[in-house]
DNA sequence: CTGAAAGCGCTAACAG
DNA sequence: CTGTTAGCGCTTTCAG
């Protein structure tokens, strides 16, 4: 079933059927006679041939470390929110945590003919840069600050700032910091500068034996910090994530310590995990599913040529205190 | 830059181009001279317009409801994980839950010409029926089992019962159920069959007063068991889902009940909320990310036409044994 | 092994 | 307001 077809079916010309699904000039007679055999056909145009032609496939890449982590799913949910009405269809790419993925997959984008491309990065190495530049469809970075690209992303330093602070106030006397690579420059960097600034507001001198290094799971902040409460015991642990601040507290726990009593603990996501753990952990909201609705508005805007120029949109956090910083333990629900 | 620029720059004809990126049949020095120029260029053929000729669009669609639930992102991790070496783009599509939108992009998706769709299905109507019998290509369901369709499911029933049977067996004289709407065969329907059977199985009639409904959120189970523990003490609740049993665990602490000993609760997914609360949540296992690369390589097959007619994979379950059931409180990590 | 030629289904000038 | 015409970039007969 093709437009010739339906061009003969209603005794007009392709042209004529072709306007009818696009800007209209078109008699009410034809219309009306157009709209019937549609309708009785089911008849609906090519993507791929107006494609073809048009140059734009109404699709959008999205490049993403694995989909099962609940920031990564808040951002593309948010994603799927601001295009769902606008036409445009999700092209998921999924790396693994791969950053030679990464690569690759905004190559493929590259040359796939997507009509735009969001990124949720991690870390950004010279490869990155140079895909990035050859790009000639716009591109909208999540949860990192690129300069010279246009982004969306969150508060981290100020976040972990405020998380240390709250720690130093609820009596910690020199909390602990444990974070993951700086590579990632907004959960690892970032956050460290944070925890850093804190220390400096507060008077204490940072120490490299306070500052653990883990990687983005819960099992690795368990191990880090069995190995700790080994040698110490801190009265309070920074965490650069919630899953990391979970592992911490299971650890606590396990060798007698009360969390939000002997050792206070705060992390950064305020994931639905911790709102459920032993003791409810405290955290900083970050705004994962706005960041994936701004920044799908971003695109837009990109694609349609309106408002010229790169943007950076930092988006802020909210402080959560729970009990795991001796807060009161209000009801979850 | 398109096939007929590389095929003057090469010297040869668009033909040779054409046949360098498909099946061969071409001397070793054109193949050479084309080479060149294709790193030297950096060309790549326009994939819309080989679909347009080829009417393969090496794209999938997937239907699923929000992506900000644990289960749906385990199962799309799945399948972007068999997917990703053969060449196939994921499209994804949000439905939010809504059912009406489940069948609206099951229609987009069998006009827009996808080579294959996945549906991570809910309920079932007669508008899904028609709309899947229409399907001119591929298609394979998961976590519902619909006759007279490729599937791959849960055993939702043998999980079920097995969570029931291991209430009974820990000490709970009847354990209460509380599902959701039996419109879902799968997680409404099928489980609370296996609830049913197990009692059926320990001489235990049902009683309609034990079995109350919920929808899918924690905070809805929440509510129902607020509401419950007003009135009765329960020494046991299944819960058709995780988070309705985390909900359900909330309450019973707030109500003053030690979870875990005087009332035993258990749930289904194994998810991991379930594995971090205050006492961690008995469940059952459930192969998401498996079922989704198993529905990847059956869509794989439909669409290469290997291995004829329809077929059903189940997949199993495992007990996961925490302490909401008295079992020891093994080290969560 | 190779190239010329004929479209895939659609849209966009252009001339009525 | 309408139809004719000329491609978009590629693959695939078909005849060398």
């Amino acid at each position: 079933m093709n437009i010739t077809e339906i061009a003969k079916l209603a005794g007009v010309s392709k042209t004529a059927v072709s306007r009818y699904f696009n800007n209209g000039y078109l008699s009410a007679e034809k219309k009306a006679a157009i709209a019937e055999v549609v309708a009785r056909t089911g008849y609906a145009p090519s993507e791929q041939a107006r494609t073809l032609r048009v140059r734009r496939t109404r699709q959008i890449g999205v490049v993403m470390p694995r989909l099962s982590s609940e920031s990564t799913a808040r951002v593309v949910d948010g994603i799927t929110l601001s295009l769902a009405g606008e036409g445009y269809q999700l092209l998921l790419a999924n790396t693994a945590n791969d950053p030679d993925k990464e690569v690759e997959y905004l190559d493929t984008f590259r040359t796939s003919g997507v009509d735009g491309v969001i990124f949720l990065g991690s870390i950004f190495t010279p490869a990155h840069k140079s895909v990035l530049r050859s790009m000639h469809m716009p591109v909208v970075i999540v949860a990192q600050q690129y300069d010279g690209y246009n982004c969306v992303y969150h508060d981290d330093r100020g976040a972990a700032q405020a998380m240390t602070e709250l720690l130093i106030r609820r009596g910690s006397s020199r909390p602990l910091y444990i974070g993951v690579t700086a590579q990632d420059r907004a959960a690892g960097y970032a956050r460290h500068e944070g925890y850093l600034a804190a220390l400096k507001a507060a008077g204490l001198p940072p120490r490299a034996e306070d500052m653990l290094l883990s990687d983005f799971t819960m099992e690795s902040g368990y191990r880090i910090a069995r190995q700790l409460l080994e040698k110490r015991r801190p009265d309070g642990i920074f965490c650069a994530t919630d899953a990391i601040a979970i592992g911490v507290m299971q650890a606590c726990r396990e060798a007698g310590l009360a969390v939000g009593q002997d050792v206070l603990v705060a992390g950064i996501g305020d994931s639905a995990l911790g709102r459920v753990t032993a003791v409810p952990l405290t955290s900083a909201h970050l705004h994962y599913k706005t960041s994936g609705q701004e920044a799908a508005q971003m695109l837009l805007r990109l694609m349609h040529r309106q408002g010229a120029g790169v943007r950076c949109l930092q988006l802020g956090y909210e402080v959560m205190e729970r009990a795991s910083t001796g807060g009161e333990t209000a009801p979850a629900m």
